[in-house]
Formats: C-alpha cells, structure tokens, sequence
DNA sequence: ATTTATAGTGAGTAATTACTCACTTTTTAA
DNA sequence: TTAAAAAGTGAGTAATTACTCACTATAAAT
C-alpha cells in the first residue's frame, strides 16, 4: 500500500540523509536484529522500543509506521547492495582486465558473500520478507531485474563469444546460476545460519566446480 | 512452544484420521489460501472464519489454537511428501531396475515437480513458514536430513562406485544438488509463480544438463 | 540570552487479536 | 425414540496492536 515506488522511496531517503541520532540508531539496529529473529510481523513496535530502551512514540517520531520502519531498514541494503553488485564487479571484467569466466566468477561469489557476511542480519530480513510480502516482491523483482539481469546478461553474453560457456541460452543460464546462488546463500544464511566451522574459501570453490562443471565424471584428465 | 515434537503429532493425526466435515474441509481450505497469499501472521482467524463461511467459535472447537491450525495444514504435506520423496523413487532405483545418475534425476525431479504442482498453495506456506519460524525450522530440518538425505546419501555413493560422478565429496555434492532443486522450486512457485508459459519439460532439461555438465563448454561434442 | 526547531516522552485510543463458553443444532448409538 | 456425543454458533473478553498527541527536554540559530 505505501510502498508504491521504491526508487522514489530510495531516492527521498538519500535525499534527506540526515545523519542518526543515538536513539534512532538504536531503533534501527533493534529492529534489524528482532525482524531477523522472528519476522516484521512477529515483532510488535513496544517491544522494539522496550529492547532499544526508547519510549514508544519515539519510533512512530521518526519513522511515522511500523511499515516505513522496516523500510528504513532495508532500503540502506538494497542501496549498498545493487550498484555494488553492479558496478564493483562487472564493470572491471567488462572493461579491460580479461579474466575467464571461472575468475569472474569466483570474483563475483566472493564479493559477495563479503558483503552478505557484513549485513547478515538484514540479509535474513530481507529473505524473509521478500517471501512474506508479495508488494515487496512486485517492487523489487522488475527492479533487481533491470540493474543486475540484464548486466549480468552482457557478461554472459561475452564469455559465450569467447567460446568458454556453453550454448545453452543466455537467459536459461542466468536463471540457473542466480538461482544456485541464491540458494546457497539462502541456505547459509538463513536456513541454516548456525551449525558450521566448515572452510568457506573451500564450499566456494567447490561451488565454482559444481557451476562450471557440473556433476558429472569429467574425461579422465582430473 | 507447542510443536516441541513433530513426529509425535504426526502420529497423533494419523491415529485420529477421522474424516473432516464440510465446515473443517472449507477451514483447511481458506486457512491454505490465506496462508498462502499473505502468510501465517497475517491472517486472523475472524478473516479466516468470514472467508470460510463458518463461525470463529467452529475454528477453536476443531483446531483449538491458531498455531495447531497451521500445523493441521502442514503435516499432511509433510506426511505425504517425505514418505514418497523417500520411498517412491529411491527403493526403485536402489533395487534392480538399472539407470543412469541422469535418469534417476530426471525421475526425481518430474515426481517431485508433479508433487509441488499438486500442493502448489502448501508449499508456498511451507516455505514461508520455515523461514519465518525457528521453531519449525529445527523440528523439521533434523527430520528431513535423517529421512532423506541420507537415503539420498547413499544413492550418490552408489553412482560413485559406477563412475558416473565426479568425486567431489557426498555431502557438498548433495547440498550443491539440493540446494539447486531447492532453489529452484522456491524460485518457481513461491518468488515468482506468475509469469510463465514456459514449457516445463524444456526447463527441466535444462536444469538436468546444467546439473550434469555445468556451464563450461564441452569438448566439442555438442 | 532568547527564540526556534528538533528529539524524546508516555499515557491514552480505537481497532484487532486469539481464544472462551454457555448455548443450540445435528449426527450417531442404543 | 430417546439418550449421548459431537459439531456449530456468536456474543463476549482480556490482551495486544499500531499509532496519536499534548507535553517536556535538548540542541541549533539568532
């Protein structure tokens, strides 16, 4: 219902942008950590007031609805997360420096996985309710669509030309690859977000295998 | 709270069994729809009741409390979709009939895709839920693991022996494979259920080849 | 130092929540 | 046919919900 554009919610808040106070980082930070325990619709604005040890109508101050909240709280990551994953990466691969698609790769799934390690809690809210909320999802999908899709296309497109991916359409393959990953990080960070020591360098690299080759008995050559 | 053990419900429903009435049919009914479209927290049971035609009293009499109405709509899809996953197709390929890793996959996934299908709506609450509750996550997951992964488990190293695949360890190869199938699903019925006419044969394939072969170009053969 | 704007408060509110219970209606058993 | 059991009802309840508002405390600007 008020979310309505997305972009423009985004573009208001860099906007304003006005630094915190103490409290308000407090409200956020609270917010973050019980949505990501028990989900936005679990959490109730007194409870979140009582852990962040602020009056109540000190959040509705500042943020007007529980709904802009949660707002404030994920618009931040969305921000940081889609130019980053945009440019950082795929710029470097598509200009000059010539990596194979292996490298690019490997690159790519390490930066972020960084990235998700550093905003972990807000990955699980996001998960959560982009699956919860179907408004979210309407808002969100056409635009992570635009700016990460269709760059990544060009990407494969590429290494397609250069003769390293096989041919099975550009599209196809984008799904499957996002979807492997989105999975893995799915199930690393919020399906099973605790039992592990395991060697992450090493599950990214047999990831990279498992996309590149599949699982199948390669020819004898190792 | 009140799941504590999982199993021990699913035994107590299947030793009551008695069938439902109308009113109780058109409950579970409502509940999944409800559920479905906007999740478990967000939807009250007067909403429920009003949908369903039926008095809130008749909800309380039959379910008791909210949450044993979420778990009256998920234990069957649970009950009906471990066993099968489980017995279905594993004893066939473990016993006589002799195929490759491929055919067996291809087996699994047309079953289970024919399953999803089937329960579109409960799957959609299921996975929303799991993600949304702890709770179910850790009664469920143990579950899972010890009913099907490690079946699964097996028939892997049974393929291995054969030489059919690649000798990454057991458990990443079946994470990797789950979580792309897992990922794949979710991708598909819950994030973004509308928007496709796709021919489902046709991506199933492709999910098949992507499994088996990666997406590095193979050595000329196409 | 005084005005002005912003931050913070907490009691209060209307609406909604899951749930109860005394009661009636329907189904099953004897 | 009658007694007993189960299904169904809906007004009522205590608790909680997101949110408001008149007010005070603090910071910034003059």
């Amino acid at each position: 219902m008020s979310i309505t554009n997305l972009l423009d919610a985004m573009i208001a808040q860099t906007r304003l942008s006005k630094r915190q106070t103490d409290k308000q980082q407090k409200i956020i930070e609270t917010s973050i950590k019980l949505f990501a325990e028990k989900g936005y619709a679990n959490t109730s604005t007194s409870e979140i007031a009582k852990e962040a040890g602020v009056a109540e109508g000190t959040i509705f101050r500042h943020y007007g609805t529980k709904e802009n909240l949660l707002l404030s709280v994920l618009l931040p990551f969305i921000k940081a997360s889609i130019p980053s994953m945009a440019e950082s990466v795929f710029n470097e691969v598509m200009s000059n420096h010539i990596l194979c698609f292996e490298d690019f790769l490997r690159a790519f799934l390490k930066n972020r996985l960084e990235f998700v390690h550093e905003n972990k809690e807000i990955f699980q809210v996001f998960i959560k309710e982009i699956l919860y909320s179907e408004e979210l999802r309407k808002e969100l999908i056409p635009y992570f669509s635009e700016n990460i899709l269709q760059r990544f296309s060009k990407v494969l497109d590429k290494y397609k030309d250069l003769g390293e991916l096989s041919n099975i359409p550009s599209p196809i393959l984008q799904r499957m690859i996002f979807t492997l990953v989105g999975g893995y990080f799915i199930s690393r960070f919020v399906l099973l977000p605790d039992h592990r020591e395991i060697d992450e360098d090493q599950e990214i690299e047999h990831l990279i295998r498992f996309i590149m080759d599949g699982i199948k008995k390669q020819s004898q050559g190792g």
